[in-house]
DNA sequence: AACCCACTTGCAAGTGAGTTGCAATAACTT
DNA sequence: AAGTTATTGCAACTCACTTGCAAGTGGGTT
């Protein structure tokens, strides 16, 4: 269906900061850790991405730079832990990693789909549920993550 | 923790059926699978304990009766897919089993909530989206499972 | 009761994601 | 420029889970 895969619908643009080489370098050492060119490039990898990246991802991509898996893993986990980027779990032991908004952590926190055909996971922005199901949940527990799973409509198309 | 974890709100009473050895080799034989010792041992196990069962500790349990830990595996993920069973995912990167209600998880299709502290499962009725988050939603993809994580009322009081 | 065979099992080896030890290297501090 | 300490590459490792295969068995059939 529509070109762009991975997160671009029409509702909202992601509202991301400036990724640039130096803002980017500066968030790095920020957070207490040194711009190294493999944790710069790592960073500006994912902050580039419209939806999570997994660490597979990132170490291919990576890769052509010359900079092996466990440096990019480290860079991963360090830029977690410095709340730069978020870690999630959507259901298929894989970690995938994407920016934050800067702020560190939990905040800006969003609900993801993900396609159970294809694996490919788009960012949503701000699922609201209607009041009754928010009370229904609230009753349960509080919610910290929401996730649907289906079929996107690169795989669910016929043509597809 | 509480006596009742378990899908203990009002919204759905724990309804646990009838788990001694004869109704269990029926449920097995129900789904098209036979009553092996192991099968029906495993199943016994995990419809014994109130919160859901790592493979390793099924494993470990299930030695003693001589039960090799593949065939533990195997039998965990085959009444996982028939539905006696069910699979999921803390966050942590081992699956966890726990027993179905009775319902198979595909035919009658509601979201859960899931604990990310105590791997609890609850069934939520009826949740909906408003008509915005549901359109956002149905630009993606197909939605076939909502899934909600968080920390139960029981895993996120002060006293617990 | 014996028979059959697809389903199941035990064992051992394999996979894949993620981690770790360590010596060499390079960022930042002074 | 030198020193300190974080970071890197590499290879080996762990952990959760899967798979290949030959031997064994559940349960329907005769
Ligand atoms: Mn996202
Ligand atoms: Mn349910
Ligand atoms: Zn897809
Ligand atoms: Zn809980």
């Amino acid at each position: 269906m529509s070109l762009n895969h991975h997160g671009a619908t029409a509702l909202s643009p992601p509202a991301r900061l400036p990724d640039d080489l130096e803002s980017t370098q500066d968030k790095i050492r920020s957070v207490g850790l040194r711009a190294t060119p493999a944790r710069l490039a790592t960073l500006l990898l994912v902050q580039q991405r419209s939806s999570p990246l997994t660490h597979a991802e990132a170490a291919q991509a990576l890769a052509a730079k010359g900079i092996d898996k466990a440096t990019v893993f480290r860079n991963l986990n360090d830029l977690t832990e410095a709340g730069l980027l978020r870690r999630s779990e959507l259901g298929d032991h894989v970690w995938r990693f994407e920016a934050t908004g800067g702020h560190t952590g939990s905040e800006d926190n969003h609900p993801h789909f993900i396609c159970i055909d294809c694996g490919s996971v788009t960012c949503l922005n701000d699922l609201q549920l209607t009041a009754g199901s928010k009370r229904e949940s609230e009753g349960v527990g509080q919610v910290t993550e929401i996730l649907l799973r289906g079929h996107c409509n690169n795989c669910h198309e016929p043509s597809c």
